[in-house]
DNA sequence: AGTCTATATTCAGTTTTTTGAATACGAAGA
DNA sequence: TCTTCGTATTCAAAAAACTGAATATAGACT
């Protein structure tokens, strides 16, 4: 009972951050890599890690790795409910495909549409 | 499109504080008064004060002035909603009228509980 | 093994927040 | 008007968060 209020203290602490909302609503369109984050938002690799570190310590997020790159997502609905309370409902108008971004995912999709031409 | 993150992170950054929470929880029931508070919380008049300002000034909360007596109320329901989704449905199991707060609502209940005697 | 690539961690300087003490203000009653 | 009561504000010291630079790690490829 006592620690009700400062576990959801740290939850909202996490969020109170420009960069890691911005990071958070990039997640509610699901799964998404560092290097994609990094090319999203012009922020320095370190700078975005530093950040998800936080978020993951918040229980916020959590990863899974394939290959080079780590993926990060939402961890549960509550996030996703906090969001969508914060933010308004989901803005899928940003690319989900960026050609600054080296992971496979991308680099796939960019050369398939340089083929396409 | 720029604020948007910004404002949100206003919001987050009120409420992340164990205290703050606190009284938002108690608003969840109705509006309160700040001695009401006082009692409740067991802490500094000035101290409770000072949160409130900071709820005031990131949109949360709403004061009205009876008598000697400040009310203050949850701004609207993205507040009330973001509660309920940080802390859980309200629990109204907590006193509504408390010995220790001299506001006028208190010391009539208390006083008619003790005459019912 | 050596190298490259994507991501993670450490560290220190700076800025912001937190907290408590002291004090000010405004309304109501004597 | 003087006092009391409930609430608000100011201020400074202490604690915490932010930010950027440098560096570390771990996996994949040659």
């Amino acid at each position: 009972m006592v620690g009700r209020y400062t576990d959801a203290t740290a939850r909202f602490k996490a969020l109170a951050h420009p960069v890691r909302l911005q990071i958070l609503d990039m997640l509610r369109g699901g799964e998404v890599c560092v290097c994609h984050m990094e090319a999203a938002l012009g922020k320095r690799q370190a700078y975005i890690s530093q950040q998800l570190i936080v978020l993951r310590d918040a229980g916020l997020v959590e990863s899974r790795k394939d290959g080079l790159s780590v993926y990060y997502r939402l961890v549960d609905e509550v996030v996703a409910d906090l969001l969508e309370t914060a933010l308004g409902p989901v803005d899928d108008s940003a690319p989900q495909v960026l050609k600054t971004c080296p992971c496979p995912r991308c680099a796939e999709a960019v050369s398939e549409a340089a083929s396409a031409k």
